[in-house]
DNA sequence: CTGAATCCCACCTGATACTG
DNA sequence: CAGTATCAGGTGGGATTCAG
C-alpha cells in the first residue's frame, strides 16, 4: 500500500506532448548525473566565474576530456556559460547561469531529502543482499 | 551570478562520510533513470500490487530482462517488494514500499519543475547547436 | 591553457532463445 | 508466468597525444 496520494499526482506528464516529456526526463537524468552535478555543485561554490583549470582540479577524478563534453552539454541546455578570452594563452571562464543555480537548488533538496533517509537505504540493502524469495511459506 | 545562494547551501554533504555521499548520489542517479523511475511511476498509478506482466505491458518498450534487473534494484533499495506465491503456474507481485512512494514523490516535484522551464531548456538547445565562442570581440 | 583527436575497453542495453 | 542464459552492439569514460 502506497502512503496516500491523490490521483492525478503522477498524471501532470500526460499533460504534455512526448518530445516535451522525453526532453523534460533526460534534462532531469542529466542534473542528476555525477559529473554534471559535481561540475555545477562547483561552480555554484565559486560563486563565479571559474577557468577550466580550476574546475579541473576540483571535480576530483574526471578527466580533461569528460570535464570537457560535460561543460559542453551543460552549455547547450542553458545552465552554464562559456566565455572565451582571446588571448595567449586562452583562457576560458564557466559559470552557472541563473537557470542553472536553480536548477541545483531543486536537485540538491531531492539530494538531502535522499541523504536524510540514508540510514533506511542502507537498512534495506544490508538485508538484501540476496533478498529473494519474500514470501517463503 | 549565481542565484542569491547562501553560503552552505550547497555543503551539506562534506557532513556525511564518503560512503555516505557516494550511496546518496548513487541513490539520486538510480530515482531519476529512466527505467526506474517510469517502474515506480506505474507501481505508484496501480495503487495496489501487480503482476510482473503486468509491469511489462504498462511499462512500454522495457524488455523483460531490464525489467527483471530494475525490479531487483529497486528491490534491494527498498523502493519496491517482491511477493512469491509459489504456484504454478507462478506468480510474482510487485508494490512500491511507502519508502518508495516517497522517493517517487520528491523525484516527481523535480520532475514537474523542469517540466515548468522547459520553454527555457528548449530555447537554450535552440541556439546553441554550435554554440561555441561566446566572447568573439 | 584549453582543448581536439585517438585509441581502447569495460559496462550496459536489448534481442533472442531456453527453462522450471 | 516469470524468469535465466547468451550474445551482439552501442556507449561512457580513461589515458595519451597533438594543436592553437
Amino acid at each position: 500500500m502506497v502512503t496516500d496520494l491523490d490521483d492525478g499526482t503522477f498524471d501532470f506528464c500526460e499533460t504534455l506532448t512526448d518530445a516535451q516529456d522525453a526532453l523534460a526526463r533526460e534534462m532531469l537524468e542529466r542534473a542528476s548525473a555525477k559529473w554534471p552535478l559535481r561540475v555545477m555543485h562547483i561552480l555554484a561554490k565559486a560563486k563565479g566565474p571559474l577557468r577550466f583549470s580550476r574546475v579541473l582540479e576540483r571535480v576530483e577524478g574526471i578527466s580533461q576530456k569528460v570535464l570537457t563534453q560535460t561543460l559542453r552539454t551543460l552549455e547547450s541546455d542553458g545552465l552554464v556559460t562559456r566565455t572565451l578570452y582571446p588571448q595567449v594563452p586562452p583562457r576560458v571562464e564557466y559559470e552557472l547561469t541563473p537557470l542553472g543555480g536553480e536548477l541545483l537548488v531543486e536537485v540538491v533538496a531531492l539530494w538531502q531529502w535522499i541523504a536524510n533517509r540514508l540510514p533506511d537505504f542502507e537498512a534495506a540493502r544490508a538485508q538484501s543482499p540476496r533478498a529473494t524469495d519474500a514470501a517463503k511459506r
